[in-house]
DNA sequence: TTGAAAGCGCTAACAC
DNA sequence: GTGTTAGCGCTTTCAA
C-alpha cells in the first residue's frame, strides 16, 4: 500500500511548481502544451488524484458540490424513486449525494444531518419526519440550502414539493360515494405523517360533503407493516355495521389490505404499485409521480445554490386516479339505470 | 446569511485558545470543567460545528468515516433494499454513505468512483458492471477498500457477496422439468450482467442435464423493461412448436411476462416481488435476500477498513425457491401417478 | 490544564 | 507562462 501522492510530489517528479501542476489538474488556462504533456505524464506516472478535501478547505466559499439527501427509508419504493431522480439530477449538475435514512425518528434525522452539514454540504434535500425543523434554521442562515419534498417540515420556510393529497383523498372517497358506498372505512399509517394527515382529512371532509357521519369504529390509524393492515381490516369487517368500501392511506396499506379483503368490498389506495393493474379485481389508485418530486426538488435546490433568493415556494403536483375496478365496485345505495 | 464560525472565533469569544476550542468539541479529557462549560456557551451561542472538511485535511491517514456506495439505479427494490442495509451498518459505525448510481454504465461508473475517491472514502460498495474494473488497483493500492455485492468485479480480487445463480437458476428449471416440462422457454435481461449470464447457464445446464436439446427459438436476451418482455414472450408462443413452462430471470422479465402469460403456462421467476403470491396462479420464485447482502458487503467493508488485510474472499448467500403455483403447473410429459 | 507553532494539500493573489 | 507566498480550519506536537 503506496501513500496517495500529492501535488508537491507530481510537480517534483514533473519539475514545475505545485501551482503549474495545480493549473494542469484543474484545465486552467496558460499551461504551455508541452508543460501540461509533462505533467499529465507525471500525475499517470505516479498515479495522482486530486485531494478534494484540501481543495474545499482552500476554496472557501466555494461549492464542495456535495448535497445531502435523507429520506424516511430508501427501501421504501416512493423514496427510491425520488432519491433516483435526485440523484440523477445532482450528477448532471457535477455533485455528488450523501444518502441517509431518518426511519421515522427526528433524532435520528437531526444526527444525520448534522454529519451532513459538518461535511459541508452545498444544500439538503429532505422528506422530513414529523416534528420541529428549527435546529435547522441556523445552518440555513449559515448557507446550506434545504428543500423539502412529499412533505413540508413544520417550523421551516423553504421550498417544498408536494402533492394536493387532501383533495386527491377526497376525490377518491367521494369517488366511492358515487358509486353508492355510504359505509367506508378508512386504513392509514401513522396520522402523524403529514401526508397521511392530509390524505385522512380528505376522507372526512368527503363524508361531510356527502352528510356520512364519520365513525371512528371503521377507522384505523398507524398501520406501518403489511400485516398490521391486513389484521385491522379483518377486524373492521368483522362489525356488526361493515363497510363496503376502504380507503388506503398508502401502498404498504393496500397490499396489506388486499392480502384478505373480499372480493366484494371496493377499494381506492393511494400510491400506485406494481401489479396492481393485475390482480382482480383490478386495484383503483391515486397516483403520484416520485420522479418528478425528486426532479422538481432537485432543480429548486441547485437553482437555490446557484444564487436564487427568491421567497419560498410550494409546488404543487397533481395526482392522477387510476380506475381500475376495485374503486368502482357497486355500494347498496347506488341509485343507477 | 452570516458566514460559518470557526473554532478561532468561539476561542475568541469564549477567551481560550483554538486549541482548547477542539479538546472540548472533540470531548478530549484534560480541559477544566469551568473552562469546557465556557466554550460550550459560547459554541451554542455562535452556533458553532465543527468543519469536518478541514478536520480531515489534518488527520491525515485517519478515516474521513465516509463511504462511497454505487448501485446500478437506486431505484430497483432489489438495490433499494440493498443500499438501505449498507446505510444502516454505515450508520452504526459512524460513517456516512456517497450514493451513486451507474446506469448500468462503465465510463458513468467511474466518474462517480472517481469523485467519491478525490473525496477520500474509505471505502466502496460496488454492484459493479460489467467490463474491466483494473482502473480500480491504484486507489486500492493508495488505501481504498472496495467490497463488491451481487456480482463480482472482473479483473479485481475484492471481498465479494453473491449468491449462487447458476445452481438456483438449474434447479428451477430441473424443478420444471420434474412437472412435466421439456419446452421450456429462456427470458432475461442482457446477458453481459453477470448474475443474468450464470442464471442462464444454469438453464442450459440443466436442459443438458435432462437430455434436452436447447433451442434459440425460444431463448430471449436483453430484456431491460417489462414492456419488452411482454412483447417478446408473445411472440415465442407463437412458435409452431410453443413452451409450457418459463424461465425468467429477473423480477422484471417476470412481472411483463406475466402480463400476457396465458395461465396455463408454467413460469418460475428469479427475484421475489410484491404481491407474487397474490396473482392468479401465485408465482413460483427463486428468491434471494438484498437486505442480507448488503448487510454482509458493508461488514466486509468495515472489517477491511478497520485493518483486516486477509486474502479477498467470496461469501455465497443462499438463495430460496419459494413454491406456490406457477413453476407447479404440470407439463405434457408429465409421469403421474 | 492550557497554549503556541507548524503544517495537512490545495489554490487565491500576486510577482516575475 | 510559471513560480512564490500565504492561509483555508483544524489537529499534532511540544512547551509552559
Amino acid at each position: 500500500m503506496t501513500a496517495r501522492p500529492t501535488m508537491k510530489d507530481v510537480a517534483e517528479h514533473a519539475g514545475v511548481s505545485a501551482m503549474t501542476v495545480s493549473r494542469v489538474v484543474n484545465g486552467d488556462p496558460g499551461v504551455l502544451p508541452d508543460t501540461a504533456a509533462k505533467v499529465e505524464r507525471s500525475i499517470r506516472k505516479l498515479g495522482y488524484q486530486r485531494d478534494d478535501v484540501a481543495r474545499q478547505l482552500r476554496r472557501k466559499g466555494q461549492l464542495t458540490q456535495t448535497i445531502g439527501l435523507l429520506v424516511d427509508n430508501v427501501a421504501d419504493p416512493f423514496m427510491a424513486a425520488f432519491a433516483s431522480a435526485t440523484e440523477d439530477v445532482a450528477r448532471q449538475r457535477g455533485s455528488v449525494v450523501l444518502i441517509g435514512s431518518s426511519r421515522d425518528d427526528l433524532r435520528r434525522e437531526r444526527e444525520v444531518i448534522s454529519a451532513f452539514t459538518s461535511r459541508r454540504v452545498d444544500g439538503l434535500i429532505l422528506i422530513p419526519v414529523g416534528g420541529s425543523h428549527r435546529f435547522l434554521r441556523s445552518a440555513i442562515s449559515m448557507g446550506t440550502h434545504v428543500v423539502c419534498g412529499d412533505r413540508p417540515a413544520p417550523g421551516l420556510d423553504v421550498d417544498t414539493v408536494v402533492v394536493d393529497n387532501r383533495a386527491a383523498a377526497q376525490q377518491a372517497v367521494a369517488h366511492l360515494i358515487a358509486h353508492g358506498h355510504r359505509r367506508i372505512a378508512y386504513l392509514g399509517d401513522r396520522r402523524e405523517i403529514w401526508t397521511v394527515g392530509e390524505r385522512y382529512a380528505g376522507y372526512l371532509a368527503a363524508l361531510a360533503g356527502a352528510g356520512i357521519p364519520a365513525d371512528e369504529q371503521i377507522v384505523w390509524h398507524g398501520l406501518r407493516r403489511g400485516p398490521d393492515a391486513a389484521a385491522a381490516v379483518t377486524e373492521i369487517l368483522a362489525n356488526p355495521n361493515p363497510p363496503t368500501a376502504v380507503l388506503a392511506s398508502n401502498d404498504i396499506v393496500s397490499v396489506g389490505v388486499l392480502a384478505v379483503l373480499p372480493s366484494h368490498v371496493a377499494l381506492v389506495g393511494f400510491d400506485d404499485f406494481v401489479l396492481a393493474g393485475r390482480l382482480d379485481p383490478p386495484v383503483t389508485v391515486i397516483s403520484q409521480d416520485p420522479v418528478a418530486t425528486g426532479t422538481t426538488a432537485a432543480h429548486l435546490l441547485f437553482a437555490r445554490i446557484h444564487g436564487d433568493s427568491s421567497p419560498a415556494r410550494t409546488v404543487t403536483l397533481p395526482t392522477q386516479m387510476i380506475i381500475r375496478g376495485s374503486g368502482e365496485i357497486p355500494g347498496p345505495h347506488l341509485k343507477g339505470p
